[in-house]
DNA sequence: CTGTTAGCGCATTCAT
DNA sequence: ATGAATGCGCTAACAG
């Protein structure tokens, strides 16, 4: 029962007294890489033991050996895609030994600024950057300027579910062509009036959102009819609402949360899912079994573990596939 | 644009040349707590911009200057109870200008221990613990380990969502309150055969589930009809469908990824929900609302707030309240 | 106001 | 196989 003192850590000079050796032959029965007589490790284990020592990563770390550390900078951790992402890189990162930071930002440019400012103090190995973005040039010189501002400190930055901006490397996954295959799967079902419903109501759109509408007019073979949604439940329900007069026989909602509140709309008006309206999402997430939702896998958890990879290993397949999940959201016309 | 080769990073003494002053000097404009001529300053800071100089946290947390860390330890963060509660702890730490450590076990002891061993390692001045458990000899032993173990650093251990043991605080809910409250309602509304669905099929159970459980009975004047289940929706379909020939006018689901899966197996058997049986759990997640769910309110935010500011600054109310949310997926009888 | 210096706790040559 | 000494980058006395 060590017991000491709140603020008296026992360090490895108190160790090496206890066992009587020197601080070296301490660090090396700790280090393991180097011989010790038996007799002697035994000893000291006995005072590590005894005193309860606990190594101090910060006096390791300025001795040259740092455990590395994975960052992984999300806008909210209670959006189940990025929950899943943080799980895969949480993971990834034990299985690398490597120590895994979670940093929100609430979508706030000043906290992230924040959060790198602090990474780059920590030292941090890598970070890895999750959450949609509008890819103009504002934010390339910005994401280039963090690049750059990790590499000074010897660090990575991986991005995840963004396009590779520059020589920045990322982990994407396929989301224009599981926007065209969903979308395929409601014109195969007979579906020709299909609304997407998602996007900005005005102004650029993020890569998220962009692509998957790409991928919709692709597989529609022209522009399609699109009411613009935040990507949250209550827009999906007003936004959807605002255009329920119109005829339209399946809805491609741009997230399953979206798609959540549309159903609520659709609810609302009298109108069945799949019976009078079809309804697909992306994403597939809790939400989406709990309502036999159709949608599009996204492997959020091995995008996570990819980018781990890819931040500390090297090479790596960098985008990964999507496909989708039929359920019972949407009927034959 | 500074642009050095990795690995290379600025260290005080090159900005101090560099600035042609002492080490001293801009380790003073650094921490801006003493006087410096505003020319030098100026210059110094010039210095910083132009080498791009970021402090190393762990030369700093050597000197004695060591920014706070507080971790929280959770199972999984892929559950969204936790992740609020992430939510919380991370705002909190943030205000308190406090590094944010998020750490999942995924339930396995081992990789619990590991954790708790980096934390100590990482001089964390507070881990906040969150996830279910059983109250017996072992956890108690256990736990006070883990916290002696943490002061002997000067670190405090929180429990979040558990009772306190021994001297160790903790951040709880009024667990039995709702349960009993929720009960109430039922009961006012007519219920009398209410089914309890939740907890181990046989040995001890979790704190979580004991206290909701006392709190139905409390509300029931008896033991009650208690079935089985673990916290999944897959769970609570396969339970519920096992005790579906009974009858009972009311289900009370431990957490409302229970009750997803008990409507879902309700559904499956041609009832309706709350037409031919009333339904209510317990968390209100996200789900909750999706599907009109009357549950009871838990403020896992708020605990993971309280639980930091408990941690960091000392006294704070330790028992928050929970609220019953009526839905519709509750009829009168 | 500014420079010099002594640690902080540990890993690592270099001796022995 | 073990011990003594050096330095990692920074802060905080302590001198000027």
């Amino acid at each position: 029962m060590p017991g000491r003192q709140g603020g008296n850590r026992v360090t490895l000079r108190e160790v090496a007294d206890h066992a009587q050796v020197s601080v070296a032959t301490v660090s090396r029965v700790l280090a393991g890489n180097y011989p010790v007589a038996a007799e002697t490790r035994h000893r000291v284990e006995q005072s590590i033991q005894a005193l309860d020592y606990v190594a101090n990563v910060h006096a390791r770390a300025l001795a040259g050996v740092a455990p590395r550390t994975v960052a992984f900078v999300l806008p909210d951790i209670r959006a189940q895609a990025f929950a899943h992402a943080a799980q895969g890189v949480e993971e990834a990162a034990a299985e690398h030994g490597a120590l895994c930071l979670i940093c929100t930002t609430q979508g706030d440019p000043e906290r992230e600024h924040a959060v790198f400012q602090m990474l780059r103090e920590q030292r941090a190995s890598a970070v890895i950057l999750i959450g949609g973005v509008v890819d103009d040039a504002e934010y390339r010189a910005n994401i280039t300027d963090l690049s750059r501002g990790l590499a000074t400190a010897d660090s990575r930055l991986v991005l995840c579910g963004r396009p590779p901006a520059g020589d920045i490397p990322a982990i994407e996954y396929a989301n224009e062509s599981g926007a065209y295959s969903i979308t395929q799967h409601l014109i195969s079902s007979g579906h020709r009036r299909i609304l997407f419903l998602g996007g900005p109501s005005s102004g650029p759109a993020t890569t998220t959102v962009a692509d998957r509408l790409a991928g919709y007019r692709r597989a529609l073979g022209h522009p399609g009819w699109v009411q613009p949604a935040d990507f949250t439940r209550e827009s999906g329900y007003q936004q959807l609402c605002a255009r329920l007069p119109e005829d339209f026989t399946a809805v491609f909602a741009a997230t399953d949360l979206v798609a959540a509140g549309a159903r609520a709309a659709l609810h609302a008006h009298g109108l069945r899912v799949p019976e009078d309206v079809s309804l697909v999402g992306y994403d597939d997430l809790e939400l989406a079994e709990e309502l036999g939702l159709t949608t599009v896998r996204v492997p959020y958890e091995d995008m996570g573990r990819a980018a781990v990879r890819l931040a500390l290993s090297g090479r790596e397949h960098s985008v990964l596939e999507t496909s989708v999940v039929v359920r019972t959201s949407v009927a034959p016309l």
